[in-house]
DNA sequence: TAGATTGTTAATCGATTAACAATC
DNA sequence: TAGATTGTTAATCGATTAACAATC
């Protein structure tokens, strides 16, 4: 037996798990301008966050210690993050529903750089069925158990914003998938191992609307 | 003076915030069953949330009190948790982008049946002027902060998940946009009167599958 | 060296959960 | 009526922030 992996070395909070990837992206974004040294004191003025709690998750998720005065290599940083975020682990992952949303999807190449590969996506149209996108194919829906159980696949996107959604979820759960994008405002009923993200681009936006308005009114 | 608006009549949680739309949709769908009365605690066995949790949200949001043994009146409700939401006020939104995401989102009729009207988008690519997806014009996007103004538009989609945000988001800022859903990894740096709503659909993919990795390890 | 920045323990703050009386 | 469910106050829990000694 090998001792316990990385998982639970500390306590994650949902939040923490938020805040990781925007450190990354930012900090991602300085290495591009060739800097090599980053301090949590910088990245949490830049980013709005607290200083504290910053320094405290870097601390909690680098594998150095941070340099007084100099603070965090940016190489060592972003992986010791990339480990965090399993970004190194390549993951196969599928789309349910080849529509705009699910073509939309498959070109973007955001997954692949971070550890994700889209591939395929299935639909119920047979108009779609033999048709690339991104060099993805699209499969007929009949197929997706037999696909999943032979590739032995654990991710799937759910990108059907209308209907069918929670049929989708059972066929994905029968097949063996564990873990579902959700991009449906439909709540998704699952067992217990199987782990759902949903992703609401209405309810954001009516976020988005109602912070605004806070921020009018406090002023 | 007068009295101060329905904002801010008790502290509102961004955790909370992001539950009442869970609440809204998954009780718009028993109303589409044809239920009348919903029972906090239902919902909270449902959703697999804490009843005491949902209870007080609950009461929180309704304008009228739930009746012991019976609940809430399922209209009202919803109608209430609308207001929460302001799905009744309509806001205008322009869409910056119009490639596959741009045009996948100028399709989702979801918008519009939540308050929400995607006037136009907007690019660079002289292609795309003229064209209309869903009825929905693309623009050139040097046409972007005169129709702002005359339109008074407030809120903006970003469906660049490119690079050219930041540009486009001072862009966006300079014409008098007070509120940027960001679809692209990088953070963007805007004043204090301006709010960003990020979605994140590779992080949020990230995260998924750490969630699944913690429950496979805890068994 | 001096002091900016670190890591970490303790204090505070806020959100969640428990308890319970009120009531349809 | 009896009891399921409500609204609300108090207790608990967890996350954020403050404080400060350590150090490059």
């Amino acid at each position: 037996m090998e001792p316990k992996q990385s998982s639970q070395r500390y306590k994650i909070s949902k939040a923490m798990l938020e805040r990781i990837p925007k450190y990354y992206y930012y900090i991602k974004e300085l290495k591009r301008r060739g800097e090599e040294y980053i301090s949590s004191a910088e990245v949490a003025t830049a980013l709005r966050l607290n200083a504290i709690q910053v320094r405290k998750e870097f601390a909690e998720v680098s594998s150095v210690a941070g340099k007084p005065r100099i603070g965090f290599r940016i190489d060592t940083l972003l992986k010791d993050m990339e480990v965090f975020l399993g970004y190194n682990n390549i993951d196969e992952v599928i789309i349910v529903g080849a529509g705009r949303l699910g073509q939309a999807l498959m070109f973007y190449d955001g997954f692949q750089k971070y550890g994700f590969n889209i591939v395929a996506a299935f639909d119920n149209n047979p108009k779609l069925f033999g048709m690339t996108f991104n060099e993805k194919p699209v499969l007929d829906i009949k197929e997706l158990p037999q696909f999943v159980q032979r590739m032995n696949i654990q991710m799937a996107i759910i990108a059907l914003p209308k209907q069918y959604t929670q049929e989708v979820a059972n066929l994905l759960v029968d097949a063996g998938i564990k873990g579902i994008l959700n991009f449906s405002q439909r709540f998704l009923e699952v067992p217990e191992d199987v782990v759902v993200q949903d992703i609401n681009i209405v309810a954001t936006l009516a976020i988005l609307a109602r912070n605004m308005k806070k921020k009018q009114d406090n002023r």
